[in-house]
RNA sequence: GGGCGGAUAGCUCAGUUGGGAGAGCGCGGCCCUUACAAGGCUGAGGUCACAGGUUCAAGCCCUGUUCCGCCUACCA
């Protein structure tokens, strides 16, 4: 026999690597069967698995496994992606511990190493989605820098560039100084701040008087080519034209009047400094003004800063207030809040710095993206997130896709240094092309004259493709024909613009089709407190602790439960104990069964059963309910929904009742009538675990592979999913049963509320209508088992006894007598209570009944509903306060007091 | 500055076209009943943030307020 307490350490791995085995992940390249798609959203090759994967990972199989037992050909398509500001930084702090710099090594040895690294650590995140249960098609593990990918980042380069949507350029980027590199606007994080605005008075050059401007950044006037008011200011107005004198540096400036500026903020004059700042580089645009770098890319300042040269820039700022002190230019400091833009990689303050970039012309594409999904050809799950997609879409600028780190996509351009002709000229020696060309296709100069650019393409870039790519585009494959595009996509909201947006943009732009169906976008996990669950915090829930400790089931089942839409999701770990608990519930139901199967037993098929009793006719109709509800729950992405059916079903419905309900049949003398219930009970949880195999595929395989059932396939991950025609949907027996249990309960609930032991055998007179009667005297051994009363009378025209305890139900008043076990005076007290509850929910609906706009204006089976339910309601206070009567004169007459 | 979301039982949250408020955990009581004490049975607990409005009827629809959270932005 086995365990009483489920251990899933050996299971999960053994049915793990049978799967694998069996090829069951494996999709088809041309089937008949209809597709079903989902890529997966390529973890960083750096990574390891946080909570957030684990919970993409999980809906992701659910899906997965769900549409694959429904006959889909399935493909789940895995990967990583190169990351590649991450996975360089990873890589350099590595080297700076042996005290070497990627400088030091040199281009091509750091990428050979970074490689290298790959091949030793990048598997690491990969392995962890095979401990979750992932059933992804290894057998198409893709990389973003693998030789196809690469190929497709090429050509899409080549295609835009050809089409006039890349081009580069001078422009203030984002710069992160510890990086090194440029980032796009995404990849910048803004954070509300406390600092200061600081005022200072900047001299005219003549002498006479004086400007005052205000900045929260004064060591960038050491780069001010101009003051700007604005053109309306009449404060200013005569002084436009005129020329200042920088503070410190002693430069001269002129006065210029722009649009731009707002005459209400600080004093209506703003220093301009064309290459430290974008609003500053539009209008320096604008006026032609001088653009003055002060910084390096180190973050340091230049020669431009003159005095300050080789400090540090917050260094530089302390240093230029101090200097501004002391000659009394600083005439004010006012608190102000200010968001400061942060390295999403490094957390560095980023640098508006003037460079040389590659970008994206985005608005073009952007245009057939909001039209996808205007038109709903790419649904967004739950909707909710459309307005903000629209919103960026409409608002989106070009993007900068230059890098100017090592590892990545290098960008397939060359520089021709000879420009031998005018045409070679005009395109300023540029060759954009998918491989090295030996010669410049311009002027002819050779294959020694040109020089590839230095810089590699935003990770962004290639993850854009990644549904088409990883098809094998751009060549025209049986997977790219079969499952582009791909059904789903499964993601958190914190990549849709950077990701989902883009992939939306590069489908529709070089497939002509949109890359997926639907876009469900789960919530965020953050821990018990609602705080985001970081490192530096200390908050994290490891994911694969939580499989150690609780098993890769309860832990999927907890994710499951917990994706309800829209809303974020605080994880805590007692669900999980909760849910742990589940799947040894439904382990010991299994225990329970076998032990209950005899040798020789046959699995009669329920259609060919006959003599079902009341309990397998309800059990089997809940579970044709129960099928249809969580694939009907599936189909739209409510993932708790499912879980919660699915939970109920099983622990309360299946073991709290119906296992119960069968005993009296497993251990009684007839065998036709066990045999009966062997079949059945096999029959519902057999399928109940071809249900739960999507969110707990490892315990549902190894009971299943228990059970004692022919005819079926080799796993239960390619049984055919259930739907409601695997149970035998009959509202009579429910409603029938619903009965029956309402007479247990009741009897239970007088046990209970009197502190009645189980030992204590107990007489119960049932009072029901005729109709009711009926179907309680047919199934009197449930109750008399199952509420432990060992006589049971059931009529109308029953005398109650004066001594008894009263439960009154919907259908039915019980009554158990009790000679001396109970007190009066808390039986009464009770009563009281149920009364006071009664007699509100009367007043209730005879307020309803006795409005006459009610009564004319609402429908009338509401009407008639409340009409019932008065009448209910009075019966059960009625009963309730003649059972009051009863046990009062009883304790009068056999001493028990009352008051 | 703009936008979005949340406020329901002690805690975490469901609540799908407006008709008698639900679950899990926690808590109280009774039970080691031969599948399971990671269990069984049973119970207590809620002016659905606040103020108005629409409606015969509002947790749900509308308006406003307060408090949280998030996204986004060229306020120097």
């Amino acid at each position: 026999m086995s365990e009483k307490v489920y251990n899933p350490r050996d299971i999960e791995e053994k049915w793990y690597n049978f799967w694998l085995e069996k090829n069951y992940f494996r999709a088809e390249p041309k089937s008949g069967k209809p597709s079903y798609c989902i890529v997966i959203p390529p973890p960083n090759v750096t990574g390891s698995l946080h909570i957030g994967h684990a919970l993409d990972v999980t809906l992701q199989d659910i899906m997965t496994r769900w549409k694959r037992m429904s006959g889909f050909n399935t493909l789940w398509l895995p990967g990583t992606d190169h990351a590649g500001i991450a996975t360089q930084n990873v890589v350099e702090k590595e080297l700076k511990k042996e005290g070497l710099s990627r400088h030091a090594l040199g281009r091509e040895a750091f990428v050979k190493k970074v490689w290298e690294w790959k091949e030793q650590y990048g598997g690491r995140i990969i392995h962890q989605l095979k401990r979750l249960g992932a059933s992804c098609d290894w057998s198409r593990e893709r990389f973003t820098l693998d030789e196809g990918l690469s190929r497709a980042v090429k050509e899409v380069f080549v295609r835009l560039y050809n089409e006039g949507l890349i081009y580069r350029g001078d422009y203030i980027i984002n710069w992160c100084p510890r990086c090194h590199t440029a980032l796009s606007d995404l990849e910048v994080e803004h954070e509300e701040k406390k600092g200061k605005l600081y005022y200072i008075r900047y001299g005219f050059a003549n002498g006479n008087g004086h400007v005052v401007v205000a900045t929260t950044r004064p060591e960038t006037l050491l780069g001010d080519t101009a003051v700007a008011v604005n053109p309306d200011d009449e404060r200013y107005k005569n002084i436009v034209g005129k020329i200042l004198k920088l503070p410190i540096l002693g430069r001269e400036i002129p006065v210029i009047s722009d649009e731009f500026v707002d005459a209400s903020f600080g004093t209506g004059a703003v220093k301009v400094t064309p290459a430290h700042d974008p609003n500053d580089f539009e209008i320096a645009r604008r006026h032609d003004l001088p653009f003055v770098k002060i910084m390096t890319g180190e973050g340091t300042m230049s020669k431009e800063a003159g005095p300050y040269e080789g400090q540090d820039r917050f260094k530089c700022r302390e240093n230029v207030l101090r200097d501004l002190e002391s000659a009394g230019l600083l005439v004010q400091r006012k608190e102000h809040t200010l968001s400061i833009g942060h390295c999403y990689r490094c957390k560095t303050i980023i640098e508006p710095y003037l460079s040389k970039q590659w970008f994206v012309k985005i608005r073009p594409l952007a245009k057939d993206a909001i039209k996808a999904v205007n038109d709903g050809r790419i649904k967004i799950i739950p909707p909710i997130w459309d307005s903000s997609y629209f919103d960026w879409m409409k608002n989106i600028k070009d993007w900068c896709i230059s890098r100017q780190i090592w590892w990545g996509h290098r960008i397939p351009v060359w520089y021709c240094r000879e420009m031998q002709n005018a045409t070679c000229r005009t395109q300023n020696g540029i060759i954009v092309a998918p491989d090295a060309p030996d010669v410049c296709p311009h002027c002819g100069a050779g294959a020694s004259a040109l020089i590839q650019d230095e810089d590699v393409l935003d990770t962004w870039f290639s993850s854009a493709l990644w549904p088409f790519s990883t098809l094998g585009w751009p060549d025209d494959t049986d997977d790219l024909r079969t499952f582009y595009p791909t059904s789903v996509l499964i993601t958190g909201f914190d990549i849709l613009f950077f990701w989902v947006a883009r992939m939306i943009m590069m489908g529709l732009k070089f497939r002509s089709e949109e890359p997926f169906r639907h876009v469900y976008i789960h919530a965020l996990i953050r821990d018990a407190e609602g705080q985001k669950m970081s490192k530096s915090k200390g908050n994290v829930v490891d994911p694969l602790e939580m499989t150690e400790t609780y098993g890769t089931d309860a832990f999927r089942f907890t994710l499951a439960a917990f994706a309800a839409q829209g809303r974020d999701i605080k994880f805590s770990i007692n669900r999980v104990d909760g849910y742990r608990n589940f799947i040894n519930k439904i382990w010991n139901a299994s225990r329970f069964i076998l032990m209950n199967v005899r040798e020789g037993d046959v699995i009669t098929p329920v259609e060919d059963l006959r003599n079902l009793s009341l309990a397998d006719k309800w059990i089997l109709s809940r579970l044709s309910n129960v099928a249809s509800g969580v694939n009907k729950a599936l189909e739209e992405y409510r993932f708790n929904d499912a879980a919660s059916d699915l939970y109920q079903f099983t622990w309360h419905e299946f073991c709290d009742w119906y296992l119960e309900m069968i005993k009296p049949a497993f251990y009684g003398d007839d065998d036709d009538v066990r045999r009966t219930a062997v079949s059945t009970v096999i029959h519902v949880f057999e399928t109940s675990l071809a249900l739960l195999h999507p969110f707990i595929p490892f315990v549902t395989e190894e009971l299943w592979q228990n059970l004692p059932v022919r005819n079926r396939p080799d796993s239960l991950c390619i049984r055919r999913y259930p739907s409601d025609t695997d149970g035998i949907r009959d509202n009579s027996v429910e409603k029938e049963m619903e009965l029956v249990m309402d007479a247990i309960v009741g009897i239970r609930n007088i046990r209970g509320e009197l502190n009645l032991p189980p030992s204590l055998e107990i007489r119960a007179i049932i009072k029901a209508q005729e109709e009711t009667a009926a179907v309680l005297r047919e199934n009197i051994s449930y109750i008399s088992k199952l509420a432990k009363a060992d006589s049971i009378e059931i009529g109308y025209d029953i005398g109650n006894p004066e001594d008894a305890a009263i439960s009154v139900r919907q259908a039915m008043e019980i009554f158990v007598p009790l000679k001396g076990l109970f007190d009066v005076e808390v039986e009464i007290r009770r009563l009281s209570r149920e009364i006071v509850k009664f007699e509100e929910s009367l007043s209730a609906v005879n307020k309803k009944l006795r409005n006459r706009e009610f009564m004319e204006k609402a429908p009338r089976e509401i009407v008639e509903e409340n009409k019932a339910k008065y009448q209910e309601f009075a019966d059960k206070i009625h009963a309730l306060q003649g059972n009051i009567e009863k046990i009062k004169k009883w304790g009068d007459q056999n001493g028990q007091e009352n008051r």
